[in-house]
DNA sequence: CATTAATTGCAAATTGTTTGCAATTGATTC
DNA sequence: GAATCAATTGCAAACAATTTGCAATTAATG
């Protein structure tokens, strides 16, 4: 069922010395886990779980719980962004230079397949929340789910 | 820093009768933690996660597992909705009669008030999104994060 | 009130994620 | 290149949310 990249990414790859050298600059080791994490990532524009990266890896090159900390070190950095598809498992992508990674996805319910959506939710409408509720930074979490073409 | 009954709700409270009417049409058994269970969804408005509906109810008045199962069928009989504040636990708020519980929250980052949202994302962009990516039967999920008057 | 299938409590199992700690390894300095 | 030191890793144990097996209980029904 699922396809393997039906998905449209719409910022190019980002080259592993640009990704290793924002970590160095943050006085951060490059280390081979990182490394390869980094260069996983890199290859799949579309969202991974923890899992799902271990699983890209070969055999003990890294520890599931590395890549935990990895994920938390590069969201820190602003260099994944985490997505949630209400599954309760954290997904995480590669977000490109002086972006903030924010978009959003269309997900099959069947097969997991996932689109990127250029789409967003209209700012004077969030503004207007915001402004009626007194609230201030305010953003949204967005996904859309539904059958693929394959599924129905 | 919360605020008790910030939240505005649109559909009135439903009846206890009317809940326990509809577990029983479907063949179901009305016992005691159901009753405490639906009495305390009837009266909070915000979606609450099942350790909070636990909290609520008296000492050994329902076990934490009979939440949990009692969600999931309330769930699959449409009476609650779930929602998912994307901190990795579910939340649930009672579902009017006739209504399918399609709304979204306003939530505060620092003091996790919720405000209920009548804006919903626009139709017709989320039919073309639909019609673009040849997906059927598309909705989505859809939240707001922000600092809340008082935490501001 | 007896019968029966649905439901519950309790404990144990699962799953995703975090953490303590001793051993390892980059980066830096000489 | 070797010494040094803090950052990082692997591994196991700890956690938290949620699910599940099973024997005991209970609501509905006749």
């Amino acid at each position: 069922m699922k396809k393997d990249c039906a998905h449209k990414h719409t910022h190019q790859r980002q080259e592993l010395s640009t990704l290793t050298g924002r970590l160095r600059r943050e006085s951060h080791k490059i280390t081979g886990p990182r490394a390869a994490i980094l260069e996983i990532l890199r290859h799949h524009p579309h969202p991974l779980t923890n899992k799902e990266i271990h699983a890209e890896l070969r055999e003990g090159e890294c520890d599931l719980a590395t890549i935990y900390r990895a994920m938390q070190l590069l969201g820190k950095l602003g260099m994944v962004k985490r997505f949630d598809f209400g599954d309760g498992v954290a997904r995480f992508e590669l977000v490109g230079e002086g972006d903030d990674g924010h978009h959003h996805h269309l997900i099959c319910t069947q097969c997991a397949e996932v689109v990127e959506i250029a789409e967003c939710f209209p700012t004077e409408v969030e503004q207007r929340i915001a402004n009626q509720n007194g609230f201030r930074s305010v953003t949204h979490r967005l996904e859309f789910f539904g059958v693929c073409p394959d599924c129905q």
